[in-house]
Formats: C-alpha cells, structure tokens, sequence
DNA sequence: TAAGTTAGTTAGCAAAGCTAAACATATTGC
DNA sequence: GCAATATGTTTAGCTTTGCTAACTAACTTA
C-alpha cells in the first residue's frame, strides 16, 4: 500500500503552483524549480547509491576520478574547487583514490608546496568502466524514456551543468 | 588561476561522445545522460549544502519534512519510503525534526505499532519559508536562464521527478 | 633573513546512510 | 487463551562525507 486514501490531510502544501496569497513573488517560478531540482537530487543520488557496490568507488571518489581524467592532471586545490569541497575533504578523496591504485600525487618541481594529481592506467580504466556500471540503473530507466523526453533531458542537463558548476571545461 | 593552459593532457577522455572504437553503443545515449545527471546531482547538492545555515534544517530534513506536509500524515514506513531510505534512517531524520517542533509522531490508535508523523504548524511555516532560503543560491541563477530555458528545465524536472522516485505522490 | 602568504594536512566533530539485532505490538494456530 | 510468528520501529555500532580550526611546509618579499 503506497499511499492509501489517508486522513482529512488538511495541509495539501504547494509543489508546484502556490495557490498562496503572498504578493511577492519575484522569481516564483525558479524558486519552484530550484525547489524540485533540489529535491530530484536528492532522491537521484539516493537512488544511484543504492546500486552502488560495483565498481568500489563512491559517488565522490568517482566524480573526483572523473574531473581528474577530463583534466589531466591538476593540483588538489583545483580540483578541491572544481569539485566544490574544501582542501581537507579533496585531500581525503585523493588518498582513497591513491590507495586504491587510481590516482598519483606528487609534489609539483617548480613549486613543492603544490600537489599534482594524475589518474593511473588502472584509474582511467576503473572509471570508463565503472562510472557505467554505476549509473547502470539510472541508465535503464531513462532509456525507457521516449526519443523526445530523452532530447529534452539532455538539452536541461546541459542547462543544469552550466549553472551548478563553476567547473567543469563546459564540454561542447 | 582557474585552470591554466596546463601540461600535456593526454588524457582527454570524453565527457560526452565517446570518440573510442568500443562498437558496443546499447543505450549509449542514456547512459551517458545517467552519467552527467548523477555528476549535475552531486554538485547541485554540494552547492546548495553551501548556502545553507539559513533555516537549521538539512537537506534530507527539508525533504522529509515537505513529504510530509505533501501528504497530510503518514507513517514511518511509508516516509522511509518515499524518501527511499531505510528505517533507522528516517527514525533519526524525524526525531530530529521532532526535538525542533517541526513535526510530530504519534502511534496510530488502532495498531500501535505503527507511528504516525504529522508536520506541525510551526514546521509549515518553516518549510515555506526555509525551503525558499535555502534554494535561494540555486534559484537566484536559475532566475537568469533565459525563458526558453526556465520551461525546458521546468519540463526535464517533471521527467525527472518521475524518474527518480518510487515515491512522491505524483503532483499532477 | 624575518615576516607574511599560500597550499595542504591533521585533528576532531556532525550528519546521513547502512546492517544486524532487539523490542513492542498484532495476528494466528492450536 | 497462549505460544509462535509477523510487522513496524528503535537501538547499537560502523562508515563515509563534509566542515572548521589549527598547524606545517614552502615560497615570496622587504
């Protein structure tokens, strides 16, 4: 039983129009949105990190793997800022991912107080396999999506990356 | 110094079209959609966690209080999943909720067993108001999508919402 | 070369998630 | 009517991710 008839349910909050009488309503329809959006996350990752278990690579480890792999080679504050987390938490996912073989830190020469991170062959590979089977079921749900819905996701995805990352070389 | 020319970079991988030889392409397209949604998620989350402090309530708080407001009352069980978490999970998340007054649970009269969370008028109000603030970083840059962009997104979210929960009484 | 600046690390904390095991309350079979 | 089982939640205890504050190491500058 999800979800039966249920009690009087006095409070049918808005998720969507507010019916509401607030005369403000500046930018009512992004605050809706970033509401949804913020939501969806939520239960996206939630989702995706039950499934997890394959490739032994957290959801972070994994993006930080990813931004490491499209880059090249960066230093740990780069990737602490491409990544959005603070220097102690990259510093902690780099030595998950060095421990397991996937990535190198090393000092750089000209200037030893920075740290350059590159990915290993077993990292690289780790990730075009893994970063898959990881989203595997996510995946499986949106190819069921008709032709169009996917076009239209796609096109909000390119939205989204654009407006959630102060990161990433927009890829086009 | 946001990215610089930077070294070599032999390694380009794709972010996007995989320009590899792999012939094996089954749902390439969804997979690669699964895969930047779940990295879009991670960073939406790590963005909006940032601009938080404002109301008091987490991320998983605000969601597991708008559910509950989205549905008038209901148990436990049901809200674990909703918020497709397990149920120590959400016993904590509403205790939480509980020892802010923003909620309450009460065993069900008739099989006492089961508790049954309700939100209370203070929670209502803060869920109207926090849940604005804290999405207010995300929407005030949503705001500046154009208005072809605000309706695409607003379009892939409905996509999404169906896409990611098992859950949600599906606000149609 | 002393003072200041910058990049990372260490220490220590909190939140959110999980599993396994314990409780408490129904329900059922005899 | 009572033992056995089933169901819904809680307790215990662990892991991971994130943070801030404080420290160290390495460069820069005066």
């Amino acid at each position: 039983m999800t979800a039966r008839p249920r009690l009087p349910a006095r409070s049918r909050s808005p998720r969507k129009s507010p019916p509401k009488s607030p005369p403000r309503s500046p930018p009512s329809a992004a605050l809706d949105a970033a509401d949804r959006l913020h939501s969806a996350a939520i239960h996206l990752l939630r989702r995706v990190r039950r499934e997890d278990t394959s490739a032994g690579l957290s959801a972070p480890q994994l993006s930080a793997l990813s931004v490491i792999v499209f880059r090249g080679s960066l230093t740990l504050g780069e990737l602490a800022h491409a990544e959005q987390v603070r220097p102690p938490t990259i510093t902690r996912i780099v030595a998950a991912l060095e421990a397991q073989g996937l990535a190198t830190s090393t000092p750089r020469e000209s200037d030893r107080r920075v740290t350059v991170v590159r990915v290993t062959p077993k990292g690289e590979r780790l990730l075009e396999e893994g970063r898959r089977r990881r989203v595997a079921a996510l995946a499986s749900e949106i190819v069921t999506l008709p032709t169009r819905e996917l076009a239209l996701l796609e096109r909000a995805i390119d939205i989204l990356e654009r407006l959630v990352g102060p990161r990433m070389p927009h890829p086009k």
